[in-house]
DNA sequence: TCCATTATGTGCGTTATACGAACAAATATC
DNA sequence: GATATTTGTTCGTATAACGCACATAATGGA
């Protein structure tokens, strides 16, 4: 791609769209330009121009997105095969197992929730389409890399803060590494609280007719409920049906 | 706002985002300007820049959104306090009522659902955050249109293709302006397979502790299980309850 | 209350982008 | 297989965005 085929205005509006987040569902157009590290014109016109179209609302002080934003995210997921395919399945398998089930892919250095049957909300994390968690410390996440070539895998963790949510979540990227080789040879992954105390899950991979993984589902449940030991005894034979009628159906 | 605050560029390539849809997974350059209206100069280089980003791939011929645009619709979901703060209510709702509740604000002439606890899903539709459906012709568009000034209520109405999507579906402006009168006066609104056959579903507005409508919430139910002369008496106190309790915590 | 600090809005020269046409390449049509 | 037709790409130019600098307004302590 030549550098001219760049449009960086609107490069630079996407960034400011995200600049907005959890901690931060309101923004000033200098806050804005700090996170965005954006000059603050540009982004006072980003933001106008974000106002303009409905995307956002100004109130001469703060700006705050519009539920018209949630369309960009829902032309991914309308246009997408991958979780309308994998829906149906997720149902299935959340009331069979009777615990919430979850399909992600590898966006980065994270997990992006593509798709989810929940069950009874007992956690404290929210989770819908399009949240993301560290890959590094998520079952979904550690199937996912285990499917990736070694160089590749070790590359993420590299650029991943390794931060230790709870005393039992590892950090240390070898250790990860030796983990994510056992995964592969097992075929899934089970979590146990490394990312909330209290939670456990147990993810395997999803391919497609080629072979190619394109995506993990997972099953989570509260510890106090199914210890970690468990998991696979529970739902492992559950996860390996769905992935395997998964693997029929996506191309 | 001056003309000269509008970045042309950034509103562009949002345009091309929402090109992609449903029926339109992957688009060619020349598609995608046919969609947008804009040149195919233009589009390229959005597509381009988006490809760049990380945010399309690009296989030559095809470009197809990835992953990382959920980032931007999740910039809104978690940005925003109304969907998190329903989200338990919903849960709640739908465990006690054994049917989907779910919960939306009005985007132009569509509900934007924002929040969704779903029991088994029985329905073709599949809805998640970020779905959209017309306004006139669902339950929740009915009390969030009930909840505006006739004038503006009458003006979306104008806007929207009005078409019976089933034989029961109401499409005459005059007497739908009707209904939403009767809705208002009676606080909620009842659906019967106006959108689907064989799909009822019933709606109340959702007040902030100011007394303003921020929100609609809903109970969807199968027809064969639930005939719409039911729907009321099953549902409405459990709605009413979840109301009340919303109203309390909502700013 | 005043002053220091920080945020917002505007004008302008420089730079980069969009436009439209023209060309090249790939498809479709006959 | 030759001719239309559509699609992708390139290029020069008019135009619009950028970012700096300055002016103005709002905020927060002493």
């Amino acid at each position: 791609m030549r550098e001219s085929d760049f449009v960086s205005g609107f490069a630079r509006g996407l960034k400011v769209i995200e600049a907005f987040g959890e901690t931060r569902p309101k923004l000033t157009i200098a806050e804005a330009a700090k996170l965005t590290e954006l000059d603050r014109a540009t982004v006072r016109r980003c933001l106008l121009t974000l106002a303009d179209l409905g995307y956002a609302d100004y109130d001469g002080k703060f700006f705050t997105l519009t539920p018209k934003v949630l369309r960009l995210g829902h032309a991914y997921l309308s246009a997408t095969p991958l979780p309308l395919m994998i829906q149906p399945y997720l149902d299935q398998l959340s009331e069979k197992a009777g615990q919430s089930a979850s399909a992600s892919v590898l966006d980065g250095t994270e997990v992006v929730y593509i798709a989810r049957a929940s069950q009874k909300r007992v956690m404290s994390i929210n989770l819908s389409p399009g949240s993301r968690l560290p890959a590094y410390c998520a079952s979904m996440g550690r199937v996912l890399l285990a499917a990736l070539p070694e160089a590749e895998a070790r590359s993420i963790l590299d650029r991943s803060e390794l931060k230790a949510n709870t005393p039992l979540t590892k950090t240390d990227p070898n250790a990860l590494m030796e983990e994510l080789r056992r995964v592969r040879d097992q075929g899934y992954a089970v979590i146990d609280q490394e990312l909330e105390l209290g939670l456990c899950s147990i993810a395997v991979p999803v391919e497609n007719d080629r072979g190619r993984v394109v995506a993990a589902i997972n099953i989570g449940a509260p510890a106090a409920h199914v210890p970690a030991a468990e998991m696979a005894a529970r739902y492992l034979p559950l996860l390996k049906d769905t992935r395997k009628a998964l693997r029929l159906v996506l191309r």
